[in-house]
DNA sequence: TATTCTACCGTAAGCGCTTACGTAAGCGCT
DNA sequence: AGCGCTTACGTAAGCGCTTACGGTAGAATA
């Protein structure tokens, strides 16, 4: 490839501002011991002549990367893609390239990514989306990714507790205090809860806040309807019709994520049952389409680019001894699909 | 960055196998004069080791870079996700990493982006959303670009004709040729466009697809509403007033992006018109929400990700004379909004 | 057997950059 | 003037890899 050979080196600036190619390199590079005139000259003429380093001499030498990786399972997916928009907005404001990867879900290609973006000498691995945190991810890089961390790259994790790695996370314990505080306010006590898989942390969190706010008003969490089904829109609908079989009573429906409460929306509109009339719907993750359903979807927005940037600013701090947990906030979203219970 | 020196190095693989260096590096690259079994045995060596090459090292020497450039104006836009989605698929399957800038739409930042893109030394650059094929893109960046081109890069352009560049893009000619066709073939003979600016070639070949069709059926499209507001769900909003207070005849409406065709609904929803018994509506882009919606939207879905394979597949291509052009295929996608006229 | 060829492998020269080290000049001090 | 010290800059040694180039063995040819 002569793409190489054609585009001008640090020599070339260096002779053309009359110093050496080490001079070039600090004045360039900001480095101390370079008189101000002289770094002033270098940089007008890389200016001038439009130079742009070669990433991977500068990285090949001087060892400090300037790119990170960002892990997901499908970027076409809106919750990977608003992490990923917020890791970039931050990359780009600090120079940092990113490489994203995305896995399909395949573990096998997982393994083949962690190791490509550790070949690529990342300075650090941002995982969203990966079997790391939930299950299958294979043992073989799950020891690259521990290499990895005990050679100076940092490993952070988004959206998960993990053990032994920095992590940043929704706080989806606010989350769900508030937006059961927000049905108990307006007049709503029976409750039932649409959950998808209990055993994630995620659901946990949200149903122990909904605890918290059905506590804090004299109720208990015991006493009301938890469908578990899927975490997916069939789910809702089945949870949904279950509810009203053998839950007549209830006034309100909080889904655990919006895909169920899009479920549960579909269910009562088939069955002629009026939102928030006769039964209000609440879900969770303000989804695009959440403002778009009729009626518009009460819900929980997560600021999942804003955990995007904080993943990626606690991965360019050094590490501590003890791994760092961060919770952001989150932000109720009341549209039309909430109202007061009618009796 | 003591993280470097940590990691093993191609002598380690070459000691361990008993070979030097020259010869690893050929086994492991697969390149020509090295016996069978030496080959077996460095790769067996390297994968026991765990041995990944350093790709800056690599590309240094070797000239050959194995990464490529995605250029979006926000990785959080399903569109820009979707086609992200598919250079990433095909880039993995390649092994080339991706690295994705996105620019925010501000031309400086573009400018940034596409210094460090050349930095980096990718292959390609995959333009998806940037002012080079819009307005307002930096002269600068235009000459950095064609420098590129220039010193071997190749440039390619997603979604938009432009001149010097091999470019797909779908094919909004029989997009809307499908869709209109759909809308006669349910009985419609009044149609109305909801038309986004006339000047995007996007939007005057959906036009001129369902131009085709019509004169197919011996209408013409000269004698039909065009209503030419803003891409936007306020001027669908604005254009379907427009046609309901104008072309009280009208008895389907054809928005040219999904956007509008979901404000048309609203004000049809607000008006108390029945969709599809007294007014069909017809989108274009099927975005996610299109199916959640009640009515479920009829519209044309484009293949966002098999663009960008497309995109990432002829930019790896040797570079051709004449700039070339794909087209990709589309979907017509019917659901609830369209059906036959009342009358 | 001597010779040419082929196939294989090793030696070493970079790729473009950073940075330890060396050197020279300027400063204040004795 | 001579000393040490700081500051500013140049020289050169790599970073880890690819790839000319050269050398050595065995096969093939005479």
């Amino acid at each position: 490839m002569d793409h190489q050979r054609s585009r001008l080196r640090l020599i070339d600036v260096a002779k053309e501002a009359g110093v050496s190619i080490a001079t070039a390199s600090r004045a360039l590079s900001g480095a101390a011991g370079v008189s101000e005139d002289i770094t002033q000259r270098v940089r007008a003429v890389a200016g001038k002549l439009g130079y742009v380093a070669n990433v991977h001499a500068r990285s090949l030498a001087g060892g400090a990367s300037s790119s990170v990786g960002l892990l997901v399972h499908e970027i076409g997916d809106p919750y990977f893609a608003e992490i990923a928009s917020g890791v970039l907005r931050l990359g780009a404001q600090q120079g940092l390239t990113v490489q994203i990867c995305h896995t399909g879900r395949d573990p096998d290609n997982e393994l083949t990514q962690i190791r490509a973006l550790i070949a690529n000498r990342v300075r650090a691995i941002i995982i969203a989306g990966s079997g790391f945190v939930d299950a299958g991810m294979q043992v073989a890089a799950k020891e690259e990714l521990r290499a990895f961390e005990a050679s100076g790259g940092r490993v952070t994790v988004i959206g998960r507790h993990h053990l032994g790695a920095d992590a940043v996370l929704p706080d989806n314990v606010a989350g769900g205090r508030s937006v059961t505080e927000h049905l108990l306010a307006l007049g709503h006590r029976r409750i039932a809860f649409a959950a998808g898989s209990l055993a994630l942390t995620t659901v946990a969190d949200r149903l122990s806040g909904a605890a918290e706010a059905l506590g804090a008003a004299g109720l208990s969490i015991a006493e009301l309807p938890v469908v578990d089904v899927a975490f997916t829109r069939e789910g809702g609908k089945v949870a949904t019709e279950r509810i009203l079989h053998e839950f007549p009573d209830v006034t309100a429906i909080l889904a655990l994520n919006d895909d169920m409460a899009i479920g549960a929306l579909s269910v009562l509109r088939a069955q002629g049952i009026a939102v928030p009339e006769e039964i209000s719907v609440a879900g969770f993750d303000d989804v695009a389409v959440a403002e778009d359903l009729s009626p518009s979807l009460t819900t929980v927005r997560l600021p999942m680019a804003e955990l995007g940037e904080r993943a990626l600013s606690l991965a360019l701090k050094p590490p501590s001894a003890r791994p760092r947990r961060r919770a952001t906030g989150h932000v109720l979203v009341a549209r039309d699909s909430t109202g007061p219970p009618r009796c």
